[in-house]
DNA sequence: ACTTAAATGCAACTTAGTTGCATAAAGTAA
DNA sequence: TTACTTTATGCAACTAAGTTGCATTTAAGT
């Protein structure tokens, strides 16, 4: 039951439905706005909403905006970019480090944008 | 009347307001929203997104979302970086490089989301 | 000036996300 | 278990950025 633990761990009540929209991120390899989850779980799109913002506050989700006016969701583990097809709209996590130096700047993420491999050999 | 000629050059009727709009972005360091400049031009939001959307078009403009569910609109110079702070939600251009190679992809813009040095110092 | 295709403004609409409120369910203590 | 308090949930109404339909105005070639 790691879930459990890590909820009491933040002081959060354990509810079947946060338990069941966790194991969705756990068993994600990429980022998922409210519209990719909406059907593999039957919980109030405020509730989403409310369940989301609390564990952002906790560290446990980030999140960025997409091009398709979209938040998406991903569980904070370590930090990575992330591609941004703005022909698809697909979302890639990049695995590859990326160099640049920002003196007084604390990245929490990086995007990407273009049009991805897939869309590029049409 | 260098906009006049672009105008023409691109097939887009020239108006006062198109003037005047290209006018703004060519005197901004920065991204700019509608919101940011609704104040300095009388034109309606439907007819500044359709100007907008025809500059897009016509790779007189590009843009990206930012964190504040916002459409930010730039002139296309050279491709270049921004940095997002998700604090003060403000956006600068970088012009340093950042270096990373993705084959296949073609990158059209890159987005880091952080917190600025201004925010960082408080 | 005349004509026509495109630009504009207004209002109504769309849609992701938020908020208020009444009800239900979790967690704690007896 | 039960009683009690706090928090979570669902519903409906709302918000706000951006879009669309349509009637009117304007740019620009003849």
């Amino acid at each position: 039951m790691k879930i459990k633990d890590l909820l009491k761990d933040k002081n959060i009540k354990f509810t079947p439905a946060r338990e069941k929209l966790l194991e969705i991120f756990i068993n994600s390899d990429k980022p998922l706005s409210y519209e990719d989850i909406k059907n593999s779980i039957s919980m109030d799109k405020a509730t989403f909403y409310r369940n989301i913002s609390k564990f952002e506050q906790e560290n446990i989700l980030n999140s960025f905006e997409s091009n398709d006016k979209k938040r998406y969701f991903e569980l904070s583990k370590k930090p990575h970019a992330h591609f941004i097809c703005t022909i698809c709209n697909s979302i890639e996590c990049i695995e590859k480090p990326i160099e640049f130096d920002l003196e007084n700047y604390k990245v929490e993420n990086i995007i990407i944008q273009g049009s991805c491999a897939k869309c590029n050999q049409i």
